[in-house]
DNA sequence: GAGTAAACGAGACGGTACGTCTGGTCTTAAG
DNA sequence: CTTAAGACCAGACGTACCGTCTCGTTTACTC
């Protein structure tokens, strides 16, 4: 419906190249990082000439970003009533997507960045990349917002919290973990963060922070 | 002290060299970016020889390392008695280190990580550059856990209080938007993070967390 | 005939390249020697990146001597029905093919080998560039020695003369003045090492050696 | 004699040093030809600083060329009064000399020029060692003429034969074997250069040339 | 024996070219 | 119009190695 006839003409996409391609190069990024990812070598794995990679991507870090962004998948937060839970998970979840990427090239995977930098370097080489990262940021923070508004309503939580900081102080410290520190962010270190920005959240007739 | 006969062989290192070549280096990173940053530009403004430079900086990573360590400088965190004053200040400086970074071969600064993505993939790259990274935040957040501890000791600070998340919970943050979100990071929202963190966090008796 | 449609395929080399890429080479050859020849200075001066320059000649040897080839050019001997006078000519036109590389950034010429010692260098570098240069060398070879059979046949050339030597004999001594010893190597030259090696070697009935 | 207060003042020269340079360098070239001859690494294995080296030698070419008059030595010409015979050993003592210089870095020794094509670029190079080994081989060429007017007031050799030319005749391929065709330069080939040129050179009456 | 002159060891330094790598564009022919 | 193939441009990187320079040290001769 789209295209009747003006892009009807010529030899029509081959759809699996994109597969084939997005195949490959997390190929050479999972074994060496993102210095393995080389787009002669891409090229040549996936069986495309580097005009059909170019013609989709117009640049190395586009495709890093959607090899990165098939990895990384999408971050829902849940909604089970139980604010604290929820929380976790969401910050659980996007640990082990960070942790994925982290691993690529990298095989103990303690101390290095691995591919986060690289990728978050990516973004702010070339501006709709940013754009678009950012943008994907800010819609997982309007809906996590939204989350915390809905605890407010319904879980106690405090009306004063500012909703903002605390969900940069629950997602902040996993990446700055990742990126700067080395040190581990996995499921217990979400649990450590949600616990700190949760104690003393609510009020303390509907719900204690501690036990 | 360190080398009394064996490293005093040969001719010594011109101690002029590091000081010329580093500020050639930031000169180029200011002017535009990691992209700019070329060892033989840097070499010829220096007035130095490329073998010097890499005699000294093994590699152009390291080179742009030790003129961000440069920029960056130390942050002590001041210990005037008030923790919420001293940790917002020690966040706030952070802040406003990275600040300068970000502006780097970006002249508005907005949105763009600029050099500090390329500056953390430059450790993720080497894994010396990591290691070195690393001790000097291990060492910054000991400092810091000193003061929350004198903070629990004389300041009414809650006893059950998780240090080290509660820095992850500050530090955090301030990268997080500067490499991923792109929002500002200045004093004041130095000061919502204090703030949150803070909040609850003395027990009742001796101070009020807030108004 | 070689490649019908093997390669056929891709974007087939600019024939204009070589020109420009020996011309410019030439002319830092002839200016300065072989100190003079540099790689980035040669591609700037054709107009070409360095990549193309590497993709043809795998190294700077390779590309000096395909330069000297082009000014050496073919040395036909040729069969006028006189061998006094055709191998005067033949040493003649090869002296004069080596001379002209001497003057090559040398340009008093007196003395020093100049470039032809840097070229038998290079090619003793690289069995590939040696093995072509004695191929070359063999080939003109052959024709001194059919030319010389002819002699035996026609002219009254002695049956038991050496041809080999008595070719080696010709154009060694021309080499030996360039490289080792630094004498002249001209016509007048040529005319003395051919009568050398002709006196005697004639049949006394067909023709006299020497007047 | 030559040096009496001028020069005695200060520490006098290690007169062991030169050997064990030479050593050293010659273990290089005879390894890997006069790519493998590096003065850092001469300097390391003769325990040696490097200005000590280039107190002595100027250059890595004078070098080179020191360590290869060594090897080379003296080639005498001898007078036993058979011509004939003191001529091929004459130049099969130059070729086996340029036959060892051939093999250095070249175990088979067959084709390259090896170290003897670089030896004579470096002669180039500089116009001290050019004129130095000019002034080698004119003393050579000299005692080789003085043999020949010997030949021809004692033993019947041609009064009109063109001396200058029959050596370099003789010494000439030799040269051009090693330097250009790569083929073959022993005693036997000795043999038939001289063979060549002493076919017919002598007077009929005193001596035969050929069986 | 103190002074001095030069050789020496060690290693930093300047200079310069090389060959490589790789990202991204362009030109063919084929489909 | 897309695809494959591969030549091409651009430009930085890190390396290699030569020859110089700058120290501090050692070894003689000289006064």
């Amino acid at each position: 419906m789209t295209q009747n006839t003006a892009s009807r003409r010529g030899r029509p996409r081959d759809a699996d190249v994109d597969r084939r391609v997005l195949d490959a190069a997390w190929d050479l990024l999972h074994g060496g990082g993102y210095a393995a990812l080389n787009m002669d070598e891409v090229a040549e794995r996936a069986g495309v000439a580097k005009t059909t990679l170019y013609r989709r991507w117009p640049t190395k870090d586009h495709l890093a970003i959607a090899v990165a962004a098939r990895i990384l998948g999408e971050v829902p937060i849940p909604d089970t009533g139980d604010v604290r839970r929820d929380l976790t998970d969401f910050i659980a979840a996007q640990a082990a997507s960070l942790g994925r990427l982290r691993l690529a090239g990298n095989p103990d995977g303690a101390g290095s960045a691995g591919l986060v930098a690289e990728l978050a370097a990516a973004a702010a080489r070339h501006p709709d990349i940013g754009a678009l990262v950012r943008g994907l940021f800010a819609r997982r923070h309007d809906l996590a917002r939204a989350r915390l508004r809905r605890a407010s309503e319904r879980e106690g939580l405090r009306r004063d919290i500012d909703h903002e900081v605390m969900i940069d102080q629950l997602v902040g410290p996993v990446w700055y973990q990742i990126l700067v520190t080395g040190g581990p962010a996995d499921r217990s270190y979400a649990e450590r963060l949600v616990e700190a920005v949760l104690d003393g959240a609510f009020t303390p007739s509907t719900q204690r922070s501690k036990s």
